[in-house]
DNA sequence: CCCCAGTCCTGCGGGC
DNA sequence: TGCCCGCAGGACTGGG
């Protein structure tokens, strides 16, 4: 499930294809499967790509987003199991829009999807400030300063997991690394936001940055249920370095007295130790 | 404000 | 062995 490492990830796998001109774009339909989620409509998108330079590959949160000449992005949201890819995807079957560049050799920007939750969506620039503005997508978590999560986040009643699931509050951690992050900084997931002290915020805002950029560093993680992979359709490796995410039963890596526990809180499997995490 | 249930979707694995 | 069901959950919506 594509989070903040993992999109980073893909963001970096197509940066090459800046400065390169989108010679067609075609969303792809297959009558055995339900059409990707396309905004405004695969015509209109596919019309306004046509001979658009890619000035920048961007990232905000878990987007990964194509800044276009003149102004259009191009956003691609994976959700589940989306994949931004520069080879062959998985399957054929769920291949869903091509982009065919122009440029020094081939090349084929593609979006495949297995569940089709994700979508692909083209904005001029108000549009894009209305949909995905400051106010909808909060700062980046990664690298977020401890005053600045605080603030975000410290007047609220809601568990400290759940609030990191937030993306109005920071952008791009998903229930793997709010898992893993709370598990470095030693905090109960269920925890009030409003409990927390100054210096738990300061541990948390270093957990979350220190998880991040571990897992930017292994690529992102590729779960034995998950299809996630690089641009080059290549695994991850964090998943290997998971302290308790989908570890439930298994001694805690930091205090191996306790066992990883798996709750559901907000609707979400969660997984922590509950003496490292008290 | 906050919480919860439901929605989208498909592959996989547990249980019988 | 085969089938069914539930689970996985990011983002969003509607109701309480």
């Amino acid at each position: 499930m594509p989070e903040l490492p993992e999109v980073e990830t893909m963001r970096r796998g197509i940066a090459s294809v800046a400065g390169r001109r989108i010679e067609r774009a075609a969303v792809i339909r297959r009558a055995s499967v339900r059409p990707l989620t396309v905004w405004p409509s695969a015509s209109a998108l596919q019309r306004r790509l046509r001979g658009a330079r890619i000035e920048a590959v961007e990232r905000l949160g878990k987007r990964v987003i194509l800044a276009l000449e003149g102004g259009d992005r191009l956003v691609f949201e994976p959700r589940m199991t989306g994949l931004v890819l520069l080879t062959d995807p998985p399957t054929a079957k769920h291949l869903r829009a091509r982009l065919t560049l122009s440029g020094k050799g081939k090349a084929e920007l593609l979006f495949w999807d297995r569940r089709g939750l994700g979508t692909l969506s083209l904005y001029g620039p108000d549009e894009f400030a209305e949909r995905l503005g400051p106010d909808r997508i909060g700062p980046d978590a990664w690298g977020i300063p401890a005053s600045v999560l605080r603030d975000r986040l410290d007047a609220s009643r809601r568990a400290v997991k759940v609030a990191l699931l937030d993306q109005r509050a920071l952008a791009g951690v998903g229930n793997i690394y709010a898992c893993e992050a709370l598990h470095v900084a030693r905090l109960a997931p269920e925890r009030p936001c409003c409990s927390l002290t100054r210096a738990e915020w300061r541990r948390l805002a270093k957990a979350l940055d220190g998880v991040l950029s571990e897992a930017v560093r292994y690529e992102g993680s590729t779960l034995g249920d998950g299809t996630y992979r690089n641009a080059l359709n290549q695994d991850g490796s964090y998943q290997a370095h998971h302290r308790v995410y989908a570890r439930a039963g298994e001694d805690c890596p930091r205090c191996g007295d306790a066992v990883v526990v798996r709750t559901v809180l907000g609707q979400r499997a969660t997984f922590a130790c509950p003496r490292c995490q008290g």
